[in-house]
RNA sequence: GGAGUGUUGGCAGAGUGGUAAUGCAGCGGAUUGCUAAUCCGUCAUCGUGAAUAGCGAUGCACAGGUUCGAGUCCUGUACACUCCGCCA
């Protein structure tokens, strides 16, 4: 959410960073027009419960035979009152919806684009793997090596879904687990929280009202299933006045994750790249109110996770997300995407977002600064630590050999008992 | 699922229908000066202001209701705790 002071005071500027992000078609006069007749409308009814008051307590020590006339006026005042507060409810919520609906602006640095073609690729890194045998693509390492029940699991379960067995599924808990150890070491606290979610977070994270199409709902419960932990983190908090002495908070949440892939009909329907659910191990940081300090915190997340990429020896590249292309939420966003050799590209494993204090305004989420001793919205941060099974199939592509077998880094090496190799042939 | 108890500012904690005590922390100011103490103000949201001034409105988990007036009475909901039931 925007201040809308902010969005008053800087209509022009507001414009363009909508416009950059591709919501030309956000009418801000209106919104100030809705806002300016909220406040007319507040004013109003403010000077009449101050009468309503001033009657009110008049009445304690009026005499008797005053008292019946005061209580009359009183009344008279109190149904009028009533009317202007149901109006100013309707226009509110009319208000509360519209502000909503308004996209966090773009960084200045954030390239310009209208789509995905907009990108910037800001660097490469590790080498292509170079193969003296036809490599084989995920599905098909699976197959040999006995690693999944895809084609029955969706009997059960349905379409877009994935059961992996034997080493590949130790596999899988094992780079969480890598994953958890490093962010721990670096200072985050490790959580795991609930895949279940209220309507209210939604909104403070701003899934709602922007992408509701990706969201489970169950209503029997009223409940949510939540598309990544980043929903739960980002509420934890939620109405607080923390402590500057609090921050930073670091996060490092474990959940599984559940998303429909509505607008994604036709894409990625083989295999693990784009399934309902997975498991993803999510960094999150809560920080001050400070430009400065949540762009420090980006790159650190963002260095984090080309550690992990690192530690598991895939080669992959960085990308400046361009404004047409980042999501509502966010100012600045770098994806990573690793090799996959079967598809000769790179695909995404990791979305590193700075939302300054968008969600935070959403959530309530503050804390008293030190220097002045002011109540400020806090910024906060999200990026991926890894999410699997996606993250597989670079992985198992990446370090086949001819036989089928998989190669374990080094780094991994330990969370595997030792196994250097993985596979029917090892 | 059943029964009971509870939810008051950043924190702690009073308040039995008539303007939300008090303490701690934080911030601002004053004063005295020996490593600190004391005093005053402020403390969340909004409106009106150039204003971080004054004035006013709102805020006691949330949503309604009764009343001239609700933290207080009534109803519903959420959450927490205790006991019972069920359970990986």
């Amino acid at each position: 959410m925007l201040d809308i002071k902010f969005i008053i005071e800087n209509k022009q500027l507001v414009r363009e960073g909508l416009d950059k992000k591709g919501y030309t078609n956000i009418d801000l006069d209106n919104l100030i027009s809705v806002h300016s007749s909220l406040t007319k409308l507040k004013t109003s009814s403010q000077a009449l419960a101050e009468e309503k008051n001033k009657l009110s307590n008049s009445i304690k020590s009026a005499s008797n035979e005053e008292r019946p006339a005061i209580i009359a006026k009183s009344k008279e005042v109190g149904e009028e009152l009533k009317k202007e507060l149901a109006e100013l409810d309707e226009l509110q919520a009319k208000f509360d919806d519209m502000m909503l609906r308004m996209p966090n602006l773009p960084s200045p640095q954030a390239p310009q684009g209208p789509d995905e073609s907009g990108n910037v690729v800001i660097r490469k890194v590790g080498d292509l793997p170079k193969f003296d045998f036809t490599p084989r693509d995920h599905i098909e390492l699976m197959e040999i090596n006995d690693w999944g029940e895809m084609d029955r699991i969706t009997k059960v379960s349905g379409a877009r879904t994935y059961a992996i067995k034997n080493e590949l599924s130790r596999l899988e808990l094992a780079i969480h687990m890598l994953v958890l150890d490093k962010l721990a070491a670096y200072g985050f606290t490790t959580i795991t929280v609930p895949s279940l979610a209220k309507q209210k977070p939604l909104y403070g994270m701003g899934y709602l009202p922007f992408s509701g199409d990706e969201i489970y709902y169950m209503p029997a419960d009223d409940l949510y299933l939540s598309g990544t932990a980043e929903l739960v983190l980002n509420s934890l908090h939620a109405d607080e006045i923390l402590n500057e002495n609090d921050l930073p908070i670091t996060y490092a949440g474990f959940s599984p994750c559940f998303r429909r892939e509505a607008g994604a009909a036709g894409k990625d329907t083989r295999g693990l790249v784009r399934v309902h659910q997975f498991m993803k191990t999510e960094q999150f940081v809560i920080c001050k109110n400070d430009i400065n300090e949540s762009e420090k915190w980006h790159q650190k997340l963002l260095n984090i996770s080309e550690e992990v990429l690192q530690d598991l020896e895939l080669p992959y590249q960085v990308l400046d997300i361009c404004t047409g292309d980042m999501g509502a939420p966010k100012y600045r966003q770098y994806d990573l995407e690793a090799w996959v050799p079967s598809q000769n590209c790179y695909r995404e494993t990791h979305s590193c977002s700075n939302i300054t204090d968008w969600q935070a305004r959403r959530t309530n989420l503050r804390y008293r600064d030190n220097a002045d001793g002011k109540v400020k919205f806090a910024h906060t941060l999200n990026n991926t630590g890894i999410a699997t099974p996606r993250a597989l199939v670079p992985f198992i592509e990446c370090h086949q050999n001819a036989d089928g077998t998989v190669n374990i880094p080094a780094k991994l090496q330990p969370y595997m008992n030792g196994k250097t190799k993985i596979g029917k042939n090892a």
